[in-house]
DNA sequence: GTTATTGTTGATTGACGAGTCAATAAACTT
DNA sequence: AAGTTTATTGACTCGTCAATCAACAATAAC
C-alpha cells in the first residue's frame, strides 16, 4: 500500500529513532535494524533513505542543532538589552527540548563521533561558534574587552553541565544548570 | 622464554595500550587485537590477564584516575593557604600528564562507558566526589555559604574545558585552560 | 626427573551486523 | 494497458571480532 510522498515521513521518523536509541544505549552501538524498528520500518528501508548508518547518526546530529538553533532564536526574539540576551542564551541552552535526557545522552555522543567523523566535527563546531558569538554580543557592553574571556569560559561551562547531566539520575534539573551558569555570570559582571 | 612475574608487566603494558588505542582511535571501538598488538602481544594473551574487554577498559580508568589522584596530591602536599590549595588543584586538573591528547580522548569514552558500564559509572562518580570535596576545602574560609555552588561551577568548568579540548586541533593549551579557570575563581571570590 | 605452574600463541568458534539484492506491489504517466 | 517510478521487505553476503581452546615451552617444586 505505498502511499507517495514518504520520503520526509520516514526519514524524520529515522532521525528522531535514531536520537532515542543513542539515549537509550549510551553509545553509538546501535543498530541499524534497532533504530528501523523504532521506526516502525525494516532496515532495509532505512538503508534505502539513508545511505548509510554514518549518514543517520549525521541527519541526527543536525536535526539536534536545529532544534537547539530554533530554541535560541526563538528566546532572542523576546530579550531586552545585554543582560536579557545572556539570559535568554543561557535559558535557551537548558531548555525543555535539548536538555532531556535523551538528546543529552546523544549530544555526548556526536562529540564522541567528532573525533572521527569530519562532517560531524563541523557541525559540532558550527555550534560553538554560533553559542559565542551569540554570548558575545551581550557581553560586549557589559564586559567589555574581558567579554572574549568570559564567553570562552561560560560556553565551557554550559558543555560542563551538560556533560555532568549524563552522570545525575532522575530527571534533568533545568533551574540548577540555569543557576549555576548564571551565577558565573553574574560574578564575572561584578567586575 | 617465559620469565615468571609477567602478569604485573603484561597488564601495565596492556592499560597504556588501551588508553593510546582509545585516544588514536577516538572511540571504545577499538579490537583487542588492536590493543594487545600495540602492547607487543598476542590478543589471546590479554584475554588471559584481563577477563574480557571491558576489564580492560575499567583498568584503563582506574589508572587514569590515579594519576590524576596523584597530580592532585602531589600539588596540595605543596600548596599554601587556601588560595594556594585551589590553584594546585585546578592547576593539577590540567596538568601535563592528565591534559594530553590521549587522555583527554580517553577521558571522554569513559564517560560514554559510564551510561552503559555501572563500575565506570562508579569510577566516574569517586572523581567527582573527590574534586568536589577538594575544591570545597579552599573555598569554604573563602566563600562561606557560597561555597558549594561554586564548587559545583568549577567542577563543571573543568569537566569543560576537557570536553571542548577534544574538539580542538594542535597540543593542548594547558596555559589557557588554567587560565579560564582561575578567572572564574577569581571573579566569584571578588564577591 | 617427573609434576605442577606460568607464559604464550595460532587456529577456531560463534555471533552479530552493515549493506545489497531480488522480488512484490501500489501508485502515477502517457 | 503498458511502462515507469516509489515504497517496501525477507533473505543473503561478507566481514569483523570477542572469547575459547589446544598445544607448546620454560621455569619452579618436590
Amino acid at each position: 500500500m505505498p502511499k507517495l510522498g514518504m520520503e520526509p515521513i520516514r526519514k524524520a521518523a529515522l532521525v528522531k529513532a535514531t536520537i532515542v536509541e543513542i539515549g537509550r544505549v549510551g553509545s553509538l552501538d546501535v543498530t541499524v535494524s534497532q533504530i528501523a524498528k523504532r521506526a516502525g520500518m525494516s532496515s532495509a528501508l532505512a538503508h534505502h533513505y539513508f545511505g548509510s548508518k554514518e549518514d543517520m547518526f549525521l541527519a541526527a546530529m543536525r536535526h539536534i542543532l536545529t532544534l537547539y538553533g530554533a530554541e535560541v532564536r526563538g528566546a532572542l526574539a523576546l530579550a531586552e538589552g545585554p543582560q536579557g540576551r545572556l539570559r535568554a542564551v543561557v535559558a535557551a541552552s537548558f531548555g525543555a527540548a535539548n536538555f532531556r535526557r535523551e538528546a543529552v545522552g546523544a549530544w555526548l555522543n556526536f562529540w564522541v563521533l567528532s573525533q572521527t567523523v569530519p562532517e560531524a566535527r563541523r557541525l559540532l563546531a558550527v555550534y560553538q561558534r554560533r553559542l559565542r558569538s551569540n554570548l558575545l554580543v551581550g557581553l560586549r557592553p557589559l564586559a567589555g574587552e574581558r567579554a572574549e574571556m568570559v564567553a570562552d569560559g561560560l560556553g565551557a561551562l554550559i558543555d560542563g553541565l551538560y556533560l555532568r547531566e549524563v552522570l545525575k539520575s532522575g530527571p534533568p534539573d533545568r533551574a540548577a544548570a540555569v543557576a549555576t551558569a548564571m551565577d558565573y555570570l553574574e560574578a564575572q559582571l561584578r567586575a
